[in-house]
DNA sequence: CTGGTCTCCTGATCGC
DNA sequence: TGCGATCAGGAGACCA
């Protein structure tokens, strides 16, 4: 499931493929993937069948628009063009973007973009948990409601987004208006890698643990993105290559094996309605932790 | 306002 | 070998 890592390596594969080209087609074969300005936020309310949805200039969706840049923030990819409209990426659990020459669509494809050089950007998601969000001003007014990128953040900023919120460490975490970027197989990589238990109250952390925190997310981020990210079922990189990190998880998916740190026996136990594991020796559960 | 729960969806996997 | 049941989870809606 793609979280920052992954939104990353497929920012940094598709950009050479895609910066200086001209959209000549845009096919949409799903709009209920799409959330144009005026539609209701998107997510499950696109389902809703009293909603209609509202109509669109293709423009919006980048036709005949030339592609300036690619950027990113937390887990969103935003593809913007040379008159500032930008279509944002929320690749959700399955979403894919995949820039060839191909002429074959891969399976559950919703939108198509023709390039000028022959080649086709695809936007696919089996699931449907993605979305592409139509910013005609770019996506820094969407992107402000959102936490700090976890790839770059700091102690003291880490610290401050905490202290106010009685919830689990791990919930927190996972609120992208927290912290943007961290998904459930980094939370619990993190919090292993700082050893602090993820039913800890957020705001009971100390400033050495916000620092340890801190620093484990940037690390557990880097290495994997160095790694091309971690492919758990079909994620795949602009190119269609899938990630290698998924090899190096310490504690996702490895509940009841031994910890690679001390030997305990991993535990799982469900937090924010998601899958967690950790190791109950590393990671201690102290007296202002959460009930589980 | 806050935090917890529900819901969308379907491929992969499991048990019989 | 086949098939129904179960699991996975990002994030907005909804509710206490």
């Amino acid at each position: 499931m793609p979280e920052l890592p992954e939104a990353e390596t497929l920012r940094r594969s598709l950009e050479p493929a895609l910066l200086g080209r001209t959209v000549e087609r845009v096919t949409v074969r799903r709009r209920d993937v799409i959330v144009a300005p005026g539609d209701p936020a998107g997510g499950f309310s696109r389902q809703r069948a009293d909603t209609k949805p509202v109509r669109f200039p293709r423009e919006l969706l980048l036709a005949h628009g030339r592609i300036e840049s690619l950027t990113r923030h937390g887990k969103q990819l935003a593809i913007t063009d040379h008159r500032g409209h930008a279509v944002i990426v929320h690749l959700g659990m399955t979403g894919s973007v995949t820039c060839a020459a191909s002429p074959k669509h891969p399976p559950h494809t919703h939108v198509t973009w023709q390039l000028d050089d022959g080649s086709t950007l695809r936007f696919a998601d089996a699931r449907r948990f993605g979305l592409l969000r139509l910013a005609p001003d770019g996506p820094a007014e969407h992107w402000a409601r959102l936490g700090p990128d976890a790839l770059t953040i700091r102690a003291a900023a880490l610290h401050g987004q905490l202290t106010d919120t009685l919830r689990p460490i791990k919930a927190a975490m996972l609120d992208q208006h927290v912290l943007a970027g961290v998904g459930n197989i980094y939370a619990d990589e993190a919090l292993h890698a700082a050893a602090i238990h993820p039913a800890r109250i957020a705001a009971s952390l100390h400033c050495d643990e916000a620092r340890a925190l801190a620093r484990a997310v940037r690390r557990v981020l880097s290495a994997a993105i160095s790694q091309g990210g971690s492919t758990i079922r079909d994620y795949r990189d602009g190119s269609g290559r899938p990630g290698s990190f998924q090899s190096r998880h310490r504690v996702y998916g490895r509940a009841g094996l031994p910890c690679l740190a001390c030997g305990s026996a991993l535990e799982r136990c469900l937090l924010a309605q998601r899958t967690t594991v950790f190791c109950p020796n590393c990671q201690p559960s102290p007296r202002t932790a959460a009930p589980a």
